[in-house]
DNA sequence: TCAAAAGTGTTCTTATTACACCCATGG
DNA sequence: CCATGGGTGTAATAAGAACACTTTTGA
């Protein structure tokens, strides 16, 4: 197997889109690096693969030494290997994101960071490397995935309120929802526990809390039923004759 | 940076998931290893990534290896990435697929290859290394992909019956799709040329020829159209009631 | 004249959209 | 008593599903 030695030259590293969400505000976490290269530089948190440890692991790792979190929700999204991206030498990295409860967790920067900030991606600046890339990759997957399965209660603290839930959906559709509309939707799909709760001390109605039925999701799954929420488009695309018959 | 050498001891390989669709069956491009590891066993055509080769170079690089053709339909899907999957050491891959017209090309075994051959998605046999899970994850993208996009179009002929992208779409799918409802569809969106031409030499009725309108898709994905195809649910979920309101 | 696949519309049901007012609370 | 956000229903429209017979060709 000699001459395949020359391709054992490279390495491998994760990278992590982290996603909160607070103030009805998509968020990201990340670092600003404390190593060169881009030192200084606001990053998303990555770091290299061990030898022998899968790249789930290698993420997941990541993801804890930086929040002290594990037991996430974690997705592969693209592998990222434009051969100059990295200045040591051939480096491809493997982008995942995360959801995470924003409130749940102090961040404790890793070593290799200075410091480690949640930035509203809506805004964030020029990252390191070519993690603009990576990140809008995630974001575009979150936006699916948001969709077709359930996960923005991942994002949202255990006791929510509908309201809460709708905002989370308009900042990742990026995208205005009816308040009606989105209730009876969400509400029909008899995957909310009303907990017979309110909120409390708030200068108005207070609103009633729910969580999400993640038992009566999984025996739905097993069934076949798919979580589908619809991109609500407000400007009306003119409809088409249908001149090829 | 001496402390990151040891990272620089792994290698990156891409594999190729090469769909064809013939005699009404969705088909993946095998090839019949020439090598150890798995001398002799079926696998997905695949090879290491050159040092100075961008991953999507290296995909499509394998293509035209087996094929001799380039300019085709190439997406990533998924980096797998197991401690133990490789023999010679730690070898992650990037796997990727690719959809082809299988008439307009003669596969030429690559020197990696003992042999090439067209094998039918839902029959193939256990095949070398991950390769039964990676073709399983980009078999499940083409589907995603088949509902959302109209890629369908790059595994017809240029010219090609309402009848054959039918079955193209039932194999894909997995499912049967009503005639006259999948035509409505289609044609409403407009998409297709009428060629004012027909089948010939078939004992039958001749059917119409089309092809896909590549120029007017590229104008509606501009003012955001987005293609979609429904999955036919020939068991109706049972209604749920909305208990939580 | 037979077999085989092409081609074609309508009805019913379900899902989506648009839209406006009263309610409960804290200040 | 005011400001604030919570909570609710209905009617119109659009999309999807079910369904059967006639047409054209070659053998």
């Amino acid at each position: 197997m000699g001459h395949f030695d020359n391709f054992f030259k490279s390495a491998f590293t994760v990278d992590n889109v982290i996603f909160g969400f607070d103030e009805g505000d998509l968020k990201v976490l990340l670092i600003r690096r404390g190593e060169e290269p881009y030192h200084g530089k606001w990053a998303l948190p990555g770091y290299f693969v061990y030898p022998n440890e899968d790249l789930d692991d290698a993420a997941i790792r990541v993801l804890e030494e930086l929040t002290g979190i594990n037991n996430v929700y974690l997705e592969q999204v693209q592998t990222f290997g434009a051969v100059n991206r990295h200045a040591f030498g051939r480096v491809i990295t493997v982008a995942y994101f995360s959801l995470i409860k924003i409130s749940n967790y102090t961040i404790q920067p890793a070593s290799i960071a200075l410091q480690a900030q949640w930035h509203s991606v809506a805004t964030v600046s020029p990252l390191a490397f070519d993690h603009d890339e990576i990140l809008h990759a995630c974001f575009m997957r979150l936006k699916w995935l948001v969709r077709s399965r359930p996960v923005g209660f991942e994002l949202l603290p255990p006791k929510f309120t509908l309201t809460e839930l709708q905002h989370l959906y308009e900042a990742i559709l990026e995208t205005e929802l009816d308040k009606r509309n989105f209730r009876k939707k969400i509400l029909s799909m008899d995957l909310l526990i009303d907990l017979n709760e309110t909120q409390e001390g708030v200068a108005h109605r207070p609103a009633k809390l729910y969580k999400f039925d993640q038992k009566k999701y999984q025996e739905l799954l097993k069934e076949g039923f798919s979580f589908e929420l619809k991109e609500s488009r407000k400007k009306e695309v003119k409809k088409r004759s249908n001149n090829s018959v």
